[in-house]
DNA sequence: ATTTTATATGAGCGAGAGTTCATATGTCAA
DNA sequence: TTGACATATGAACTCTCGCTCATATAAAAT
């Protein structure tokens, strides 16, 4: 069996991974890795509905992984920390070294 | 707009991340870290049914996760690759070490 | 040969997740 | 205030995915 903490721990690694389980996520994530960016815009960019991103941009605030400030009428997102970054790219890296 | 060639790679970085996005599949990919383990084994370890074991190590040999060997009736698998090892354990360290 | 043990696999079910659609909220302009 | 624009959000729908259950395959033991 596994113990109590180990088990945590992985759980927490796979809460982690799934961040950058989504196509849609990856993009938003991919475009901001590249500066920030209002919310009609990534739609726009990424040809996704305004409401989907909005959705996916909730979820990745509530984890942390984006931040937001406002500018009038818009809101405007950017990637919080480099840990999400340096993730990012090593994922990245990785899966397109191979090819 | 994406490119083509930039979308392909930021899905198949998708597909690499969901290796990583399921519990059990990161149970199995941690104790093989240890060393070579047959299905059953693995399947006591994890307090997992042999055929939820052996789903998803059929997926982790598809995606050239883990490679096999025969030893009489039984079949033991192990890590492939260490770029595999290297991703897991980047992933495990940031989720872990903000606790 | 038959039985027992180890693993693989197909079908079907249920839960979770992402999208759409409709609508709410909020902000600026006229 | 009213209208237009930007974003957020709830509900419903759909699809994916991991599990279970039953069964198939394979190899050793008797």
């Amino acid at each position: 069996m596994i113990e109590r903490e180990k088990l945590k721990n992985l759980a927490e690694t796979v809460q982690l991974f799934k961040i950058f389980s989504d196509l849609t996520r990856l993009k938003i994530i991919d475009l901001l890795y590249t500066g920030e960016h209002a919310v009609q815009e990534i739609a726009d960019k990424l040809n996704t509905s305004q409401s989907a991103i909005s959705h996916q941009l909730k979820l990745l605030r509530d984890l942390n992984v984006v931040r937001t400030r406002k500018n009038g009428k818009q809101v405007i997102y950017c990637l919080r920390d480099s840990h999400i970054k340096e993730i990012f790219l090593i994922g990245y890296s990785h899966a397109t070294e191979c090819d």
